[in-house]
DNA sequence: CATCTATATTGACAAACATCTATATTGACA
DNA sequence: TGTCAATATAGATGTTTGTCAATATAGATG
C-alpha cells in the first residue's frame, strides 16, 4: 500500500513506477484487467513469446511492487490486480498534476 | 499526450513510468510541483548532489515523456509540469484499478 | 513412491541505464 | 568580438535489467 509517510511513499511510488515501466509487465496487467478474472501464469505465459522463467521474473516484479497479488489452487498460481494499489499510485500521479496546496 | 489509439498509448503509458521510475526524476517532478512555478536547470541542480550533465540528462528523459515542458528564458530554461499529461497517466493506471468493462 | 505438470530459482550473458569528465552550444554583456 | 554563465552533448565506465537454458520445488495422481 502506497500509503504511509514522506520517504517510504516516495520510494514505494517509483518501486511501482518501475513494475510498470516495462512494455511487458504493462502488458500483463493489462491482459488480467482485460479478463476481469485472476489469470494463472500459463494462461499469462501463453500469451508472450518469452520463456516461462521470463514471465516468472516480471511476474514477480509486479508482486513485489504490490501491483498484483498471487493465489494459488492446486498446482497453478493465479494472479488478480491489487486494485487499492494502482488507485493509490493514480492518486499520487494526478497530486503532481494539481496546483500545490489543493487539498482535492 | 497519452490518448492516441491501443499501441501507441500503450507504448506512451510505458514511457511516463519509465521516466518516473527512478527516485531522481521522481523528485524533480516533486520538486518542480512543490515550487509552485517554474525551476530553473540550476534550481534543480542544486538540489541534488550529482553532476550538472546528469540533472540535464534526467530533465530531458523526462521532457522526452512529456512529464515537463521548458521555457528558455536569457539563459535560463525553466521547467514546468505538464498537467495534462500526469493526468491522463493518472486516469490510464486507475483504468486498471477498475474492473474491467465499468466506463466510468 | 514415481512421475507429471506448473511454477520458481540460479547462473550466465547481452543490452540498457546512470554517472562522470571533458567539451560544445547558446545567450548576455562588456 | 571576447568572455562568462547556463545548459546540452559526447564518450567512457560501472551497475542494473531482461533474457535464456538448466535445475529445483511443490502439488496432483497413477
Amino acid at each position: 500500500m502506497i500509503n504511509t509517510p514522506d520517504v517510504a511513499q516516495h520510494d514505494a511510488l517509483v518501486a511501482c513506477c518501475k513494475a510498470l515501466a516495462s512494455p511487458i509487465r504493462m502488458s500483463i496487467v493489462g491482459l488480467i484487467h482485460a479478463a476481469n478474472e485472476p489469470l494463472c501464469a500459463c494462461d499469462i505465459e501463453q500469451s508472450f513469446d518469452l520463456s516461462q522463467p521470463t514471465i516468472s521474473h516480471h511476474l514477480r516484479i509486479l508482486r513485489d511492487a504490490g501491483i498484483i497479488a498471487a493465489t494459488s489452487r492446486g498446482t497453478n498460481i493465479y494472479y488478480h490486480i491489487e486494485r487499492a494499489q494502482l488507485t493509490a499510485l493514480a492518486c499520487c500521479i494526478e497530486q503532481f498534476a494539481q496546483p500545490n496546496g489543493v487539498s482535492a
